[in-house]
RNA sequence: UCGGCAGUAGCUCAGCGGUAGAGCGUCCGACUGUUAAUCGGAUGGUCGUAGGUUCGAUCCCUACCUGCCGAGCCA
């Protein structure tokens, strides 16, 4: 008999429903108070008529922000509430009674938020954003399991650093032994990719920079996809059907959300309606050139050059075929133009930057031997990363997609922070 | 790690070389359609920390701490 504040909708006017919720705000005027509700499937109105249901009002006038509350009550449309649906309050018990509330209707700070994080998840903003996150993470594997993905965990706890270890964050097994936490499970995703033929990966990876940007956690999650007998023209191919489908889905499932965001959607239609652009590392070069800032060959793009990319294009632009000495080790090399990797990276647009990273992987054990060595990592540590290449070796790609900068973007945010429920950053580790 | 900015009431901020202010919140009261309601009253402070200058420092100087923004690195 009970029901939920997202249910409402369906419901006709005139029918008495029971709700368990919180109150978000209280105002009363004499015979009549107004509360602002809230169950965490959504939010709602509800009003009292003191001159009808005199106990109900005389509580109300008592109940603070945060108290949990039973009502019953008659459902009425009405275009003067938040949401244009409200409560005929008759009955209101409260279940619980909240102390001073410390996060109160006046604007706060970030830092001050932040500190309350535990209790700033109950308010719109995060309801929305959170929200997004999750319809984002079930259209991931709606997309990937529909097209013959298994999904296919990998390890947080790794001997050995994909690409290096000065990023890593170290953990002391017992003082017997050292791991470290996993930055990426790019490297396992293979061994999946070469057993399963197409998997991917989710979860958290640990970055040890001390970054301190908007575009940066110390802790994210990644999205891993791998595909065997797949080059760089599949694996973009892939990355841009899968990018339109997630925005897509999000402005179909999410409309409340994506209005309480006060998010500008134009942006987002244009990335679920246009193809994307493709350009070449060297095609970026005089772009940027023309823009206004120039770079020699072989520099890597910044911030601000990502930024200025992405606003040219408007939507999802591909860098491709950068020069393979800033690339990582395991990347193919252009079979053309050798001293280009065959990779891109996808940037959003709107100043959000880097969302995808990917490539085609070397599949020739000789050549992977090579780049090891010319990358001083020892071999040993990669031993059954170089099986992969002895038996049954095939073509292979794949990209990485940073979940909390995709959420950023479709959210509009103007930092990673938001993105994720618990943020953990370099001056952030509580609550 | 480097550069810029900031730290005063629970929150957001103003202030000034002479012992501290507003709005909001909270508590009490008024009000029958509120939307960050409004109106009246009450409540509220180691002015980030440590030194220094000064008759006197929250204010000026130095160092440190903390945070924010940006850069580098990347998803």
């Amino acid at each position: 008999m009970w029901t939920d504040i997202a249910s409402l909708a369906r419901l006709e006017s005139g029918q008495t429903v029971k709700l368990q919720a919180w109150l978000q705000r209280v105002r009363s005027s004499g015979r009549i108070a107004f509360l602002q509700l809230r169950d965490g499937s959504g939010f709602l109105q509800a009003v009292i008529d003191g001159g009808a249901h005199p106990e109900a009002l005389e509580l109300a006038k008592r109940l603070a922000p945060e108290d949990a509350l039973e009502l019953t009550g008659v459902l009425r449309k009405d275009p003067r509430a938040p949401g244009g649906l409200e409560l005929d309050t008759q009955l209101l018990a409260r279940l619980s009674r909240s102390e001073a509330y410390p996060i109160t209707p006046k604007e706060h700070g970030v830092d001050f938020l932040m500190d309350h994080r535990h209790l700033w998840l109950r308010h719109r903003r995060p309801w929305a954003t959170l929200r997004v996150r999750a319809a984002l993470e079930r259209a991931i594997s709606e997309f990937l399991d529909g097209r013959g993905f298994l999904r296919f965990d990998a390890p947080i706890f790794t001997p050995n650093a994909a690409e290096g270890t000065t990023e890593l964050f170290e953990v002391d097994l017992f003082g017997e032994a050292k791991v470290y936490l996993s930055q990426s499970g790019q490297l396992y995703a293979e061994a999946g990719a070469l057993a399963f033929s197409k998997v991917y990966t989710l979860g958290p990876a640990f970055r040890a920079e001390k970054s301190k940007t908007r575009r940066h956690l110390l802790e994210f999650w990644m999205l891993e996809p791998e595909m065997a007998f797949c080059d760089q023209q599949g694996n973009m191919a892939l990355q841009e059907e899968l990018i339109r489908f997630l925005v897509a889905y999000v402005l179909e499932r999410c409309q409340d959300e994506l209005e309480i965001l006060e998010r500008d959607q134009a942006p987002l239609r244009r990335a679920a309606e246009q193809p994307f652009s493709r350009v070449s590392y060297e095609e970026a070069l005089q772009l940027l050139a023309k823009l206004g800032r120039e770079l020699p060959w072989g520099e890597d793009f910044g911030a601000p050059d990502e930024t200025l990319l992405g606003q040219h294009f408007g939507h999802p632009v591909f860098v491709h075929s950068y020069p393979a000495s800033i690339k990582a080790f395991y990347m193919q090399p252009n079979p053309q133009r050798p001293e280009l990797a065959e990779c891109a990276d996808l940037i959003a647009p709107e100043g959000y930057g880097e969302i995808i990273g990917g490539s085609q992987r070397i599949h020739d054990l000789e050549l992977l031997r090579t780049r090891l060595a010319s990358h001083q990592l020892p071999e040993a540590a990669f031993r059954w990363y170089l099986d992969l290449r002895r038996y049954g070796s095939v073509p292979h790609s794949g990209f990485g997609m940073g979940l909390e900068r995709v959420v950023a973007w479709i959210c509009g945010l103007d930092h990673l922070r938001e993105a994720i429920p618990f943020p953990r950053m370099l001056t952030r580790l509580e609550p």
